[in-house]
This record gives structure tokens, C-alpha cells and sequence, in this order.
DNA sequence: TTGAAAGCGCTAACAA
DNA sequence: TTGTTAGCGCTTTCAA
């Protein structure tokens, strides 16, 4: 629905480059070279025809070129939710450092639903885009497979696939839980709570609910450490399944109203602590005086409440701009064997860690 | 660099239409009018070239069609920052509006600098986007009047520019932030900070700086509610230019160390509501015995701090929809005069606000 | 309902 | 250094 309004030149059309080119007095070509940049062209013919090009008040049409070229300069970032203050600062990671290379990016939510990111990746594929970034919601992956098999790159953000030959980039989930649950342990904890939107070692058989490695190698990471430290029944206080802030708030509620209710918790992520924060305030127990708290991911409000809490920070922006760079190398005709980038975690220390209450 | 690894037809490219049509035994005027799904194809033919595409794995190129029906199907979003949580849920909003309307969304960042936004709409046009939403950083327009004047809308989102006759979406910021003071005033209070990201009044005619309607708007209406209660000197606990979370914090602390400090402060938006929150806690007052505390936007945190923020909660995501929508007409043909769409704003009362106290 | 043919605006051989 | 020519993959007249 172009409508055209009359531009300088006075017809009712786009000006293109046989248009610019009669104006400066050359052949398209020539036109086309000194537009385009490429190729030979004389320093009197470039000044006529850039002179020309800004009289018609040309604008290149990037998508034509991108058809012959076969590049678009384009990204596709699939993400589960940009409002995710985690994909957030991640995308812009990836939009930084695509930018700085000269590739625009796409953008598409998927809100977790292995559906919308089938069809997003459908989507840019159609679009031609150069390469794809994307943090998995499943493990079915023939529609990533497809896109790496046509030429189209593919990086996995934030969650390894197994079964999927492609660079990944994350941090060390399983370490830096493990490392938060001997933090809490070294302070004398032994009822360490875990909450989490994951799915627990239980249900990784079962056929529903996604699967993604993030949040089963914080849980692995959490259960290691109790194993290690020979906490007996390692998984009593760990609850799954708190995929939303009211969830997280509901699971910990039911935690500390049991008869040994935990000393310590530990948040798999800011949305989860938000709801561990909660409940904690709605059951009146002071941190860390009776409960211990940490949380994944550095989040505003970790720091404005009191006390403050304690988080493993993630180089989020890292991550993106790590992606990005992995994935405009293999644009670039990168065919090394896929690689695993693995970005460190860093323990903020404030105030809701302290050792478990005489009474616990 | 199309690698084209091979497909199951054996050769190193992509299947075309024509390839299709082949296979199905068909011109591939047929083949593209089943796969286009437009103009009369008989049941049996469009049987044929759909089975034929599907063994072929034909994936349509979107650029090529684009440049023909002038239309890509993908709408340009030029944002400040997408860290921003107001924006990461605008753009929801504009997502979502967009997917569902049949539209994908080009996302760009502008860290509120004229030049990148400049920029960012040129390369949209380039990528013939059949529309932008822009929030805009400065008065400077030329770009967007250009990018209307070619038959590409605009939409603004959040933020007014007087001389740009485009439609805007953005809700009642001076009749919130007036809001906002006569409930303070109302509770007693007289001597009202203001901490604010925008330039004040004074700033106006320096050439410095941006000047967006939205930061001056919430200053007007703060000032006219000082002004309307008989306030003197109202300007006299004005602070602008936090521009970060950090400049608030040091602008709040200057302010409660002054000898007459303030007994409440209205926090322009939640990056400086952290900011000033901070300060607060650093000099020990409390909230809100000492001091009473408003923030625009509803931010996470806002409900986690104890006392709860009493804030002005904008419907974000619906501003985004109704963008997206608004574009969506204009490029669906929508000749109309440009719109100002006002969307209400919902104060939400919580802890933070009492009287001042005997002392001040 | 179908097919043949002419482009969309641009790039890329190739020749001059 | 420049121009000529042939497409990229698709949509869209126009005839059949």
C-alpha cells in the first residue's frame, strides 16, 4: 500500500537506479557501483552520480540486492520473552554486536511454546535472514536441523540441545548452582530448599513438559552438592514447576508452613525469587535470620530490597554478543566443529546469607 | 553464504516454483498461484503442487515476493532501549498486535541518540518495511516526514512531537504526575521532590539535551499542581537530568541532606525511582514516616520493597497493541487525520504514602 | 482454470 | 574504468 506522494522528481515513483543513473549521465552499472560501493568507479563519476542519487532522493531497495547477493544482513533472534529482564539485556547483546558487524536483527517472542518457534523459524527462513540465534523451547529440533541444513546458521542461547550439532552459548549452571548450594552448606545449612520452573529428575521421563538443559543443570548442580556433602533425601525440599512469580510464591509458602521448614532457599532464577521474596514477607520470617536466600540472576530489585539478596550474576549482555559473534563467523563461512562456550557466573555476596537459626 | 548442503532432490540449491511446477506436472504459474494461495487453482492442481512442494522441501522466498507486491509483511520498531521494562513490554505489546495481525517486527535500539535512530530508520527503509513505530528521541524529524512522504507510516509511540502530523500513542502524562501531587498535597505534604530523567523548564531553550514531551509533560504536571495548591517557589525541589539510576541516587541524596528536606518525591520513572530508593535507604529514613514515596510505572520491584511503592502504572502493553494497530490501519489504506490516542493510567496505592511527618 | 511472458530493482559476469 | 546483458524468484497481466 505504497501511495506514492509526489517526491521531488515529480512522478509518482520511487526513484531507482536506471532513474539516478540518466540524471548523473552513466549506465545503470556505473550507477549501481558507486551506490552499491563494489567495483570499480571514477572519483568524477561517483561524485555525479551521489550528487544525482541525493537530488532523486534515491533509497536504495535492500531487498532486490538481497535476493541476487543472498545475504540480507540480517539476524533472527527467537527468544522465549524479551520482557525477560535475562533475554532482555541478552538481546541487546546480540543487537550490539550485530550492529557493530552491520546486521540487523529480528526479533520474535515464543513465550516458551515450541509451536510459535517452529513457525518463527519458518518465518525467517522465508525471509532469507543470514543466520538464526536462538534459545531453544524444546528439544525437538528438525526445524533448526532444516534451517542449518539449507545454509542458514544456527547458535543456541542460553540452552544446550544434545542432539543438535550447533555453537552454544550459556554459562555453567551446573557449577555455579552446585557452588551456591556449598556456599550455603559451608554456613551450616543442611535444609536447603531449591525452586524452580524446571521440571525436577522425576519427570524428565515423562512425555509433557519441556526439557531444556538451563534449568535441569541448576537442579543437577543443586542435587550434587547435597549428595556430596551426604545430605540424605536431597530432594525433599527441591519444588518444580514454578513457572510463573505466583507459582514460585505458592511452592515456597507450602515450604516454609511444613513441620521443617527449610533454613536456606535457593531461586533458579529473578521471576522465581520474586515469588520466593513473597512468601517469605507474607510468613514474617526475617533473612537470613531464619532463612537463608539466593537467587540466579542479578535483577534490579535483588539490590533495593532489604536485606539484600545474594545472586549468581550471568554476563547476560556477554552471552548475546558472544552469540552474535559465533553466529557472523559461520555467516562468514566458519566450518569448524560446533562449539560450546561456556561464559563464568559470579557470586554476589550481600546480606541474606547467614548460618542456619539455633532454632533450625 | 548459502552452503546449500544437499536436500533430499539431490542438487546443491534450493527448490524455486519452477522446480515445483515440474514435479508436479504443472506451469509455474499454477505452482505459484497454489503456493501464493491467490488467483484459481482447481482442487486437483493445488493438490499436486502442495504434495510436490512438500517432497521438494520448497520454502517460499518472502524477499522475492516482497519486491514485487511492494509489501514484506514486517514492521520496523525503533526504540530506546529495550532493557528498559516499559519498552521490553511496549514491544510486547507491538508484537504481539503485529503477530497477530499476519506482521513479523524489526527491532532497533537507539540508546536514545538522534543519530542511531536516524540511522535505524534509514535501514528500515531500505528493507522496505511496510511501517515504523518509533519512540522518538528528539524533534529533529526529517527522517520520519521522509519516511511518511514516501508512503511509509509512522507511528509515535509514548512520546508527542508537535510539528510531525503522525498518530501517537501515549497516556496523560501531565494529568498523571498532577495527579500524583494532589494526592501528596492532599495527605499534607508541601515541601514535594520531583527527581526526573528530563530536562526542567529552565532547560528549555538551551540547545543542549533532548526535549520529549513525555519528561516534561509529568514536570508541567507536577508543577501545576504545586502551582494550583498556592506552593511557592515550586521549581525549588525540582531535580532533573537522572538520567541513570546512579545520577538519581546522588541527586536524592543531595536532596534529604539539604536543611528543609523534602517529606515526599515523585520518582519520574522506575529507573529513577531504584535510584531514589537507594538514597533513601542510605540516609535511614524511613518510608513512609519520614518520607513518602511515588514512582511512575510499575516496575518489579516496586511491590517487593518493604513498604510497597505506591506507583503510576501505564498500560504498557496495551500502548504497544494499540500502536500496532493504529500502523496497521495506515498501512491497510487508513487516510484519516493523524490521532492522538490517550490510554488511561491507574494510580495504584500501596505503602508508601502517609502525611509528614510532625516533624516537618 | 491454466500457461506464456514480462517484469520488480538490483548485481555480476563479461566485453569493450 | 565503463557499458551491455543476463538473470535472482516471484507475481501478474493477458490470452488461451
Amino acid at each position: 500500500m505504497w501511495i506514492h506522494v509526489a517526491g521531488r522528481q515529480g512522478n509518482g515513483a520511487a526513484p531507482t537506479i536506471p532513474d539516478v543513473a540518466r540524471l548523473a549521465g552513466v549506465s545503470p552499472a556505473t550507477a549501481a557501483r558507486a551506490l552499491g560501493d563494489y567495483g570499480a568507479v571514477s572519483k568524477a563519476a561517483r561524485a555525479r552520480v551521489l550528487a544525482a542519487a541525493d537530488e532523486l532522493g534515491y533509497r536504495r531497495n535492500d531487498l532486490a540486492a538481497a535476493m541476487i547477493t543472498g545475504r540480507s544482513n540480517t539476524i533472527g533472534l527467537v527468544i522465549a520473552d524479551i520482557e525477560n529482564p535475562f533475554f532482555a539485556r541478552a538481546a541487546r547483546g546480540v543487537s550490539d554486536a550485530a550492529r557493530r558487524a552491520g546486521y540487523e536483527v529480528v526479533l520474535t517472542n515464543t513465550d516458551e511454546d515450541p509451536a510459535a518457534e517452529r513457525s518463527a523459524v519458518k518465518v525467517l527462513l522465508a525471509k532469507r535472514v543470514d543466520g538464526i540465534i536462538v534459545a531453544p523451547t524444546s528439544h525437538r529440533t528438525d526445524h533448526l536441523a532444516v534451517a542449518r541444513d539449507i545454509g542458514c546458521p544456527v547458535v543456541l542461547l542460553d540452552r544446550r540441545i544434545p542432539d543438535l550439532d550447533a555453537d552454544t552459548v550459556q554459562v555453567d549452571n551446573f557449577a555455579a548452582a552446585r557452588d551456591v548450594v556449598e556456599r550455603l552448606l559451608g554456613a551450616g545449612h543442611r535444609r536447603i530448599a531449591m525452586v524452580t520452573g524446571s521440571s525436577g529428575p522425576a519427570d524428565r521421563t515423562a512425555t509433557a513438559g519441556p526439557d531444556l538443559s538451563t534449568g535441569h543443570d541448576r537442579v543437577d548442580g543443586y542435587l550434587a552438592a547435597l549428595r556430596d556433602a551426604g545430605v540424605e533425601e536431597p530432594e525433599a525440599y527441591l519444588r518444580t514447576g514454578a513457572h510463573t512469580p505466583e507459582l514460585a510464591q505458592a511452592l515456597m509458602a507450602q515450604l516454609v508452613a511444613g513441620p521443617t521448614p527449610p533454613t536456606a532457599v535457593f531461586a533458579s532464577d529473578s521471576r522465581v525469587g520474586l515469588g520466593v521474596i513473597k512468601a517469605i514477607r507474607t510468613a514474617g520470617l526475617p533473612v537470613p535470620e531464619r532463612i537463608s536466600v539466593v537467587s540466579f540472576d542479578d535483577a534490579d530489585w535483588t539490590s533495593v530490597v532489604s536485606p539484600a539478596i545474594s545472586v549468581v550474576a550471568q554476563p547476560t549482555h556477554a552471552l548475546g554478543e558472544r552469540a552474535a559473534e559465533r553466529l557472523i563467523a559461520r555467516i562468514d563461512g566458519d566450518e569448524g566443529p560446533a562449539e560450546l562456550h561456556m561464559l563464568a557466573t559470579e557470586f554476589l555476596a550481600r546480606d541474606s546469607v547467614a548460618g542456619p537459626a539455633a532454632s533450625g
